[in-house]
DNA sequence: GTCTTTCTAGAGCGATTGCTCAAAAAAATG
DNA sequence: CATTTTTTTGAGCAATCGCTCTAGAAAGAC
């Protein structure tokens, strides 16, 4: 059934999620994209169509390895509250150490105004994140450690905030306390 | 001393703003700019220096008009916690109305990560908008509008993360309640 | 082996990019 | 008036953009 492949797929969008994290789509050319991917302009619209498309099927690994790993692992954690608080504390350490921030928002604020189907992708996952994040505050109501009061819809959604500025204020970079603060001053404190 | 300016030079840089806002840097061209700032190239390069140098005056300028002008009117309010309250007020319904976000929240994201000068502008424009809100909550204290053992510099940090996360989805967009949620959230209530 | 299909390599397409230049036009200075 | 200085105009530069084409290489189907 025709030749196959040279290139691995995945280490090839693993290039070029790397471009378009650090610069973005509309800096990142084509020729930038095909030489970090290690394979020809052709090949390249050979497996992916157009530039477009490229950032699409990025984007969506980007998606699966980061943002729903991390949301899938919060659904599986055995202590609910204390996964979210080590969720936020590795959340700051690699916004310390990184300052390109995540993918997804900076698509949010790049690409979402300027294409229709990317942006309904983009407001999905977000949408997927703060789910995850809902269940896990509610599932902390059920084993004690949150208030039974508190309302998980308005906490999520304030943990989403918190996200969502600790990532556009990394590619500043603002100082580290700075992202301290809006974690701690986000996450209902730990039980005692 | 030379033949005079045929064009008003805040007019033009609002019309480069208004491209900037919706497009961001990358995706807006020279001549983009040059026909809604309605001058001709030449013009534009010569008043202006270069296109990196017309994004930085645009920015000046919507700062000006924009994050200094609210930041000067929370100064000046007379029920500091009722103007903060009032002033997440409008941001909410501003960016529900609007779907450009902020200029300078755009700009941390696109341009800080790539133009170092830049950077410590749009830096500088943050800590300023920071500042306003931590002296505004301070004047809260004072006046026993708000808890006196309230941290205000976490708190201003609170404000910052909020009005960057509602600045950030408002471009997506999101439904009005999540950006109410995070207002809601963010804010200390008010004395009854 | 041949046929068919898929992928790769390299050249290069037209369009657009940021930017510049020569020359004319307009206003201040003498 | 003439001179000087600044701005505007429109053409157009070299470079890069996203993308496509042709030719050939590689592998399964027969």
């Amino acid at each position: 059934m025709g030749r196959r492949r040279e290139f691995d797929e995945e280490e090839a969008l693993d290039a070029a999620i790397a471009c378009f994290w650090q610069s973005g789509y509309g800096a990142t050319s084509v020729r930038d994209l095909a030489h970090r991917m290690e394979i020809g302009g052709a090949s390249l619209y050979h497996a992916f169509g157009d530039k477009r498309g490229l950032y699409s099927s990025a984007l969506q690994r980007y998606l699966d390895l980061s943002s729903r790993r991390r949301v899938a692992s919060l659904d599986a954690a055995a202590e609910p509250l204390a996964a979210l608080h080590a969720f936020f504390g590795d959340l700051v350490a690699a916004s310390v150490a990184d300052p390109r921030g995540c993918l997804l928002i900076n698509s949010a604020i790049e690409v979402a105004p300027l294409d229709a189907a990317l942006g309904a992708d983009i407001r999905a996952a977000l949408d997927e994140v703060e789910g995850g994040l809902r269940r896990t505050l509610e599932r902390a109501q059920r084993d004690g450690s949150l208030d039974p009061g508190a309302n998980c819809q308005d906490l999520s959604r304030r943990l989403l905030s918190a996200i969502v500025s600790i990532r556009v204020l990394s590619r500043v970079p603002v100082d580290r306390a700075t992202l301290e603060s809006i974690a701690r001053s986000a996450l209902p404190p730990v039980a005692r």
